[in-house]
DNA sequence: GCGTGTAGTGACATCGGTGTCATGACATCG
DNA sequence: CGATGTCATGACACCGATGTCACTACACGC
C-alpha cells in the first residue's frame, strides 16, 4: 500500500507538499499539484486514516448503536422497524457530511453495549448515537472522556441529549380529529400501563378532551395489552356494556386495532358503521391492508433520526450544549376510512 | 484521553510493558501486571486503534456494503429483507471474532459504492463483503491493493469469491416434493425471464421432472412477473385452458402466490381442493397469513451471511484461496396446507 | 532600495502504539 | 562451574500522516 512518501518521491516533492494537495491546506503551484495528483492516481494512493487520526485526533467517525438489524421484522411483526427508520434518518444526514457512520448492532443483547462503546472509543469516534427499540428510559453510562452521546427513542435522568417521539401530541391530535368528526364517547384500549408511551398518550387523550370542553370518563380508558387475547376481549366487553358506549375506539397500536376488527366482526358489529376504530403507528402492512383501511398516527422515526444526527453534529461543532431537555418530535394523523363522522356532528 | 505513556508513568513501568499487558504478548510479572491494570482503569485508558494500526497494519476492521437499511420493507413489501438477513448472518460470525464490522449503506444508490470502498480503504479494512439485494451478476471492481472481497447474493465474471442461494436445488426440492405427493401436471408461473433466479429455478424444475421420469410440457411454464396483474391473469388462463390443466401451480415468489389465491377465488376454484399452490421465499408475513397457509421454499439468507463471513476470515487468514467458483447454499422446503396430495398417488 | 507581504516549498518533530534488540537475574543441565 | 535458556523488563526506532517553523522568490508600496 503506497504511502505519502512514495507519492512524494514519485512526484519529486516533499511529503508535506503531498499533504497540502490532499487537504487543500495551503497554496500549491499549478504544476506541482498536477504532478502530485498524477503520482497519486498512478500509485493508487489512499491516505491512511489511522495516521491522520494520530496527528489530528479527529477520526471523522460517528458510532451508532442499535438493535435494528437483529430485530428485523419477521412474521409481519413490526418490532424492529422503528429502529431501522431512525437509522435511515441518521444516515440521511451523515451521507451528506464528511463523517463516516459506524453502525454496530447489539444482536439483541443490551449487555453487549459497553463492549461496543469500548470498541468505538478505541476508534476514537467523535460522537455516539444510541437508538432504542421503543420509547423508554435508559441508563446509558457516560464516563468522563467518553465522546458526546445523543439518545434516540429513549432518555435518561442525567440530561443526555435525547430525541423522542411526541406521543402526547400525537394522541392529542388524533383524538382532536375524532372530536371534530363528531365523536363524543371515545374509548381507548391502551398499551401496558407501565410504558412511557401509554402515560404520555393518555395525557394527550385528556388534553384533547379538555381542549374541547368534553368531560373525561375514566371508564373509557382500558388497559388491554398482553400477548394473549383475553384482556382485550374483557376490556372491549366493559366498553360495550357502558350505558353510553363509545362511538369510536382508539388502540395502543395497529396490531391491537387489527385484533379489534376481528372481535367486533365476531360480535356482528360493523366497522365503521356502528363503531369507528383508530390505531397507532401507521404500520402500513396492517393499516393499509385491513378493511376498511385504518385511521392511525405515524411516529416520525426518520425525522427523529435526522434530528439526532444534526444534534450530534452541533454538539461536536460546539454550537450546541451537550445536555438539555429531550426534543419531542410530533407526527401526523393518517386519516383512513375506519373512522366515520357521527350524525349531528359539527364537523364532517 | 490517557495514553500508554500516562499509564506507564502511573504504574512505574515502561510503555512497552503496558503494551505487553494489553496484548498478552510476553510474560509479565504478577505484581507488574496488577499495577498496570490498576493504572489503566484508574485513568480510564482506552488504547488508540489508530496508533495500533499504524505500526501493525492490522486494522481489525471488516467493511460491509449493503442497501439493507435503506431498502427497509414497508407496505409489507419483502424487498430489502434478504439483505437484512444476510447482514444478520455476517454479524453472527463477526460478533464472536476480534474484528469490528463497519456497515455502510448505499442508500439505494449503487453509484455511491466506489466512494464507500474508498472510505473503507482509508480505514484499511482487512476485508470487504458486498451484499446485493437480489441474486444477480455484478461488476464489483477490485483494483490491485484493494482488500479481499466476498460477494453475497451476487457474483461476477472474474472469480471473486461469492456466496449464492441455490435456486436450482431449491426449486428441484420443491417440485420433487410435489411429485412425491402425486402431482404430475405442475404449472410454473415464473419471475422475469431475464433473472438468474428464473433460469436456475427452471433448471431445478426440469431436474425434478427428469429425476422422476416425467415428461416436460413447456406449456406448463409461463412467465408471469410484472407490476400489473395482466400477465399473470393471462398466464393462468393459458394454464387452465390446457387439455390437461395443472393440479398444482408453483409461483416465482410468495406475492405472486398471494395474487394467485385471489385470481382462483374469483374463478370459484378452491385452494387446495381443486388446485394446489406453492410459493417461493417463505416470506412469512404472507405465507403464514394466507388461508390456507402457503407451501413455499426458504432461501438460506442468514446462512449465506455466515458463510460469507467465514469465507472472508479464511481468506484473510490465508487459509483459503481468494478466488473460486461460487458457493451455492440450499434452503428448505416449508410444507404447509396449500398443497394436497393427488388421489391415486404413490406418496401421501 | 529597503521593509513588508505572500506564494510555494521543505526540514523536522510529533501523535501513540508495537517490533526488535539488549539486558540482568535466575534456573537448569551436563 | 560454565554454558545455555527462560523470565521480566526497558531503550529505541518506526508506522504515515500533519503542525510548526524556516526559507526562498518575487511583488508591492513608500
Amino acid at each position: 500500500m503506497a504511502t505519502i512518501y512514495d507519492v512524494a518521491k514519485a512526484a519529486g516533492v516533499s511529503p508535506k507538499t503531498v499533504s497540502r494537495v490532499l487537504n487543500d491546506d495551503a497554496p500549491v503551484g499549478r504544476d506541482t499539484r498536477k504532478a502530485v495528483q498524477d503520482a497519486m492516481s498512478r500509485l493508487g494512493y489512499v491516505p491512511s486514516n489511522a495516521a491522520r487520526v494520530m496527528r489530528s485526533n479527529k477520526s471523522g467517525l460517528i458510532g451508532l448503536i442499535t438493535g435494528a438489524i437483529s430485530n428485523t421484522p419477521d412474521h409481519g411483526d413490526p418490532r424492529g422497524l422503528p429502529e431501522l427508520y431512525i437509522v435511515q434518518g441518521v444516515q440521511d444526514v451523515f451521507g451528506r457530511e464528511a463523517k463516516t457512520l459506524m453502525i454496530s448492532d447489539t444482536g439483541g443483547h443490551s449487555d453487549r453495549v459497553p463492549s461496543l462503546v469500548s470498541t468505538f472509543r478505541q476508534h476514537r469516534v467523535e460522537g455516539l448515537i444510541y437508538v432504542a427499540d421503543y420509547h423508554r428510559q435508559t441508563r446509558f453510562e457516560v464516563r468522563p472522556g467518553d465522546p458526546p452521546v445523543v439518545l434516540a427513542n429513549c432518555y435518561d435522568t442525567v440530561g443526555t441529549p435525547s430525541i423522542l417521539p411526541d406521543d402526547r401530541i400525537c394522541q392529542h391530535r388524533l383524538v382532536a380529529r375524532l372530536i371534530a368528526a363528531g365523536h363524543r364517547r371515545i374509548g381507548y384500549l391502551t398499551l401496558g400501563a407501565s410504558m412511557d408511551a401509554t402515560r404520555l398518550r393518555t395525557e394527550g387523550y385528556r388534553d384533547a378532551h379538555a381542549e374541547a370542553g368534553l368531560p373525561l370518563d375514566p371508564a373509557m380508558i382500558q388497559e388491554a395489552y398482553r400477548d394473549d387475547h383475553a384482556p382485550m376481549t374483557a376490556a372491549l366487553g366493559r366498553l360495550l356494556a357502558l350505558p353510553e358506549p363509545p362511538t369510536v375506539i382508539c388502540c395502543g397500536n395497529d396490531e391491537m386495532a387489527m385484533r379489534l376488527y376481528g372481535l367486533l366482526r365476531t360480535r356482528g358489529i360493523e366497522v365503521p358503521q356502528r363503531i369507528s376504530i383508530a390505531g397507532f403507528d401507521n404500520y402500513r402492512a396492517i393499516a393499509e391492508t385491513l378493511f376498511p383501511p385504518l385511521t392511525t398516527v405515524e411516529l416520525p422515526y426518520r425525522e427523529m433520526g435526522r434530528q439526532a444526527a444534526r444534534r450530534l453534529l452541533d454538539i461536536i461543532a460546539g454550537t450546541a450544549p451537550a445536555a438539555t431537555d429531550p426534543v419531542r418530535v410530533p407526527g401526523p394523523v393518517v386519516w383512513r376510512s375506519s373512522v366515520t363522522g357521527v350524525a349531528g356532528a359539527a364537523g364532517t
